[in-house]
DNA sequence: ATATAAGTGCAACCCATTTGCGTTACTAAA
DNA sequence: TTTAGTAACGCAAATGGGTTGCACTTATAT
């Protein structure tokens, strides 16, 4: 399925408007290798992109399923494409996070998979998140 | 070792002052099961004790090795007393951190273990957290 | 005692995120 | 194709956690 199609499908299905702003903010996710902030976002389009258009939209993505928060190494919200796993307001994210000290990016790790216990000493387990600092691949070898 | 006698150690080790508010600050996180935000906090002393107290004396607690930052559902600054373990500028944890759903409490699960992997595909890994949300042993029975 | 430096309170600031509101523009139904 | 309904928009103002500058106070060491 193309992007296009992609779209057209996924905005149908869960109610959301084809705006132009919407559909490249959903490009640009599907076009980015890792995640993205609502200040990165913000640098991508016109300074008359409202940031809280910004906000709005990355909400109803994460609503939709289309999107899913990451950690961030400054607590920013931030966030990633999702896999077709996902459904709206039930994300499926198996996989550890880690960030980078250096470039300060956020990536998604999806050969380490998490334990999936339920439980600890009485502690009901609805989600597990690893989370990892140190530097990336890229940053190693500069 | 008594409150008291570890006060005084701890304070004049680190050359922390014996202030009225940093000695019941540390008594607040000494008697407390669980964590403190710096609002919680704020809470526990009379108003004219001004947030940027709080807050420096939470970041120079933190780098004695007093205390240690724990997630926290809404993104705030939050700590917990730490284990004999840590040292100034050197925390030592390696347990997981579960966080409530349904009272936003942070708990430590110090029997909960970290993997010590250094390296995963090529990312050096510094640091690793794992972080649970659910129901906490409390919440569930009630 | 006195000097020094840590700690305090107050006010102002920073900045990410949220909210209210009137307007615009998709979409679906007539 | 027009039209009504509503999602989404832009703008401005507010919110709120956390920080900073500064003058004043207080603990501690000599």
């Amino acid at each position: 399925m193309d992007i296009q199609n992609l779209i057209d499908n996924t905005f149908t299905k869960y109610g959301l408007k084809k705006t132009i702003f919407r559909k490249e903010l959903f490009k640009l996710f599907y076009d980015s290798l890792n995640s993205l902030s609502a200040k990165e976002i913000s640098k991508q389009f016109s300074s008359s992109t409202d940031k809280a258009s910004i906000y709005r939209a990355l909400d109803s993505f994460e609503k939709s399923g289309l999107i899913h928060q990451v950690p961030d190494k400054n607590n920013l919200l931030r966030y990633s494409l999702c896999k077709s796993e996902c459904k709206p307001n039930h994300h499926v994210h198996d996989h550890a996070h880690f960030l980078c000290s250096v470039c300060e990016e956020t990536f998604c790790l999806d050969d380490f998979k998490l334990p999936t216990a339920k439980s600890h000493n009485g502690f009901l387990i609805n989600e597990l998140k690893i989370i990892m600092e140190g530097t990336c691949v890229s940053c190693k070898t500069i």
